[in-house]
DNA sequence: TTTCATGCAAAAGGTTTGCATGACC
DNA sequence: GGTCATGCAAACCTTTTGCATGAAA
């Protein structure tokens, strides 16, 4: 059994991502947080992110190059993301028909978390390459 | 029209990923095509793997704080990605219902990519971690 | 010949880690 | 009191970028 404290930063951090319903990075959990815990380091929140990914609470949207954003898993509120690779925007939509089935997993494989995501540009950023052309 | 200009460096980068059957990132590439070009600088392969993604031709696996691994699409050969949060191995499942629609996109929102992932343990993994328990 | 890609090397982020200190149970 | 989390700062790794050179069209 994994042995997690109840720590006044892990409160504070999960809180941050409870109340935000915007997908942020580490580095504006960090400012949030900062509001109440004024010494709580960085490296705190990415150790605390990542114990709340392990431990299911947290999912994260992952992009080369770019900061991880994070995501609290409200309950019953299944969601997918959509990415714009232009300007980095992540837009929510409703699962109502989520794929979970996944037949064909490699044998005894555990999985703990489906994500799809749309990945294209959205309506700004073609409007604005439209016009450069 | 973008202007892509057709190199060497390019062709070894493509062929090195149509050759491929792994999931390889940068590094690999780059240390598998110099084999045939020495020179060739690890920059070089980043640069011609973005334009690869951004033709469509490639897709990435991405995750927080590792290598970007890229896939080649080959033609009429659609699946998805099985991913091991552990020993990050990547396996391949066919996506013989792929669930594209995607009702509830944002108005105008244009789809380049869609990635179906199953994030979790593999079998291998899942055994050592019980035994060490 | 003009334009774009390359190589090199340095810089820029983002994320992880070691260690001494402090907080939780 | 023992153990685990924290803060700090440095290290690490991946990826990006500036610039002079070289190769494609």
């Amino acid at each position: 059994m994994t042995m997690v404290r109840n720590t006044r930063q892990r409160q504070a951090v999960v809180q941050a991502l409870r109340e935000t319903h915007t997908h942020p990075d580490a580095a504006w959990i960090h400012s949030q947080v900062r509001g109440e815990l004024p010494n709580i380091s960085l490296g705190t929140v990415y150790r605390t992110l990542d114990a709340l990914v392990r431990d299911g609470v947290v999912m994260t949207i992952e992009r080369a190059g770019q900061a991880t954003r994070y995501d609290y898993k409200h309950a019953g509120h299944g969601h997918h993301h959509v990415v714009c690779r232009s300007c980095g925007a992540i837009y929510d939509i409703d699962a109502e028909d989520l794929p979970t089935p996944a037949l064909g997993l490699p044998a005894g494989f555990q999985v703990q978390d489906v994500r799809l995501e749309y990945h294209g540009v959205c309506a700004t950023c073609a409007e604005h390459s439209e016009k450069r052309v």
